[in-house]
DNA sequence: TCTATTTATGCTCACTTGAAGCATAAATAA
DNA sequence: TTATTTATGCTTCAAGTGAGCATAAATAGA
């Protein structure tokens, strides 16, 4: 017997999840862990009832116990153990998605409760230094590097993915089933003349996962040689959690300021620019993305001038904190 | 001591809240079930710690449980409570959100756990009786009146809604408050040329709550005459989680064809477009509602015609099943 | 039967938005 | 000095959107 709730019908323990984003020197990171296989067991699901290989090459996104008694919501609960991790004060905050998935947790069928965990993405304003040493600020595109468009086509695409992808469509016996897999590609890889889509980021993870191409997904322990080479897996389902993050943001910020939440104070148009292409991992047209800017009227100039630019100096610009207010102001879509 | 989890930081049960969405004539249809106040007592979450009334005008959503020795995810655990009580097919299933505030249970304060909902939003085909004899569906726009822009601006806005927000904005005495207010009450509710933004249905909701005109957020037993003078109320954060559903679902219909999902098999284009229109709660204009849906490629005409339509007979149209593959396909954004 | 009314459907037009590029200005680098 | 780099203003062409005119083909009613 316990305390309340069905206990004849199993106990629940729940934890959090966080994506915690900061963009340094232009790039976007993410806080990543090193996990042994026993912090990992206690604590995270997993995309299919397959365990990873044991080979201490756990990167982990963060994770946090929720404890009812002393957290009002989920979301302070979350809020205060990633402030006092990261030593940053969080900006933002949005639930990503909770997974409640079975087998998750070994202990489960020892009889232990099921492990539901809500995944948070949360922005961070840069850089002071970490509190928890064994965290890192990584670049995402480590994990995902086919989406990263910002120079050119990724040569892994064209090497690599597209060729296994149209071969896995291949390999199916039922037509139907060859045009739905070819149909998929087309839509979450750009085949064809399809136009790439920067948001599909959790479709084109799974796509792959499905097609056994990421290391998660296959059943044996890998070659060592081929552990990173479509990129670099991660424990359990946190690439998966990682990709939901990045669509998602990828999504927001073309319809909400968020991207403000991970500049600096002060900051040029192109660096503002830099930001938002380092995200959505592509380029943009610079003139039309001033025009743009300038057109919402989501800055204002603070008269002051950046040199050392490079060329010719900027004009330096902030955030007009009103509109974030008006939570539906338009954010920086460009296409 | 318990089975598992951590125990002396309290324990977790968690519950599962629909929002089920159905077209019923034309109209935007939610199951509601009435509740006693025991039965609100022993499952769901406040939006405050005040107590609602207890005067057995509880509508309510749906709410199940999840059996974690039973489910194996969360949303399996949703579809099967929700087609058995229902007898629908569930064609579409979305997580909204999962709310863990304190407070919900009153047994919480007495040791008990406490209780996390998760919620979704689900699409089901139309309308074969439900089991449930104490179910039953009502018009969305029964909660919230002022969303549907249908015929004309709603009357309520003119007449109520819009002189009490501008009373409200007065009377506070900080002119950086007032401004706040005044801003946020011109993006919610269109006020003062701001266009209405159809999608921000929880936004304008958790304003009136904020200014204290709606039932749920006064905490005395409110005049029976006025209860459902603003919509009528719903138990606990019911409204608010419906608030969540509509928001969603206004703008997912303009990017994914989830639409079709509460459509018969055939239908003809202004049948599509009425059900557009129920949902987004606006007029189109039709000519290019059809050049739309047509440009889309969504729809195949079936070669039959429908008379009875009024008028001159209609093509009737098939969602083309191939393109719920394309998860990026086009919905049917108009504006 | 004739006519008003209703719905279906094709098409035009003005206007807005978006993508791309030209051109000039003002710094730094060599 | 000159090439290079970045900043910034402006134009052009194409595509998309909103609004309305016009015609077709049914039903409802006098």
């Amino acid at each position: 017997m316990n305390a309340g709730g069905a206990p004849e019908n199993g106990q629940v323990v729940i934890g959090l999840n966080a994506v915690i984003v900061a963009i340094i020197e232009e790039q976007p990171k993410v806080l990543i862990v090193q996990h042994t296989p026993e912090t990992l067991n206690a604590q995270h699901e997993t995309l299919t009832d397959r365990a990873l290989p044991h080979d201490d090459r756990h990167e982990a996104l963060p994770f946090g116990p929720f404890y009812p008694l002393k957290h009002r919501t989920l979301e302070s609960g979350l809020r205060s153990w990633v402030e006092e991790q990261t030593n940053h004060e969080i900006g933002y905050v949005e639930q990503l998605y909770t997974f409640g998935n079975e087998g998750r947790d070994p202990r489960e069928e020892a009889g232990g409760p099921r492990l539901v965990s809500v995944s948070y993405l949360a922005l961070v304003q840069d850089t002071a230094p970490t509190a928890i040493e064994t965290a890192i600020w990584h670049d995402w595109y480590r994990y995902f590097p086919w989406e990263d468009w910002r120079e050119d086509t990724p040569a892994l695409l064209e090497s690599d993915i597209i060729p296994a992808l149209r071969q896995w469509i291949e390999t199916s016996s039922d037509p139907a089933q060859r045009q739905d897999r070819y149909e998929r590609t087309c839509i979450t890889f750009g085949l064809d003349d399809t136009p790439w889509n920067d948001e599909l980021v959790l479709e084109r993870y799974e796509l792959l996962y499905e097609a056994n191409l990421v290391t998660e997904a296959q059943d044996h322990i890998p070659d060592p040689v081929q552990i990173d080479f479509r990129g670099t897996a991660m424990a359990l389902d946190h690439r998966r959690i990682l990709a939901t993050a990045i669509g998602r943001l990828r999504g927001k910020i073309k319809y909400r300021p968020v991207i403000f939440e991970l500049m600096p104070p002060t900051f040029t148009l192109l660096q503002l620019q830099k930001v938002v292409e380092a995200l959505s991992g592509s380029r943009l047209h610079k003139q039309n993305f001033r025009r743009l800017i300038e057109k919402k009227g989501l800055v204002e100039a603070t008269g002051k001038i950046k040199s050392q630019t490079g060329g010719r100096p900027a004009s330096q610009f902030r955030f007009r904190r009103e509109v974030l207010m008006e939570k539906q102001a338009l954010g920086v879509r460009q296409n």
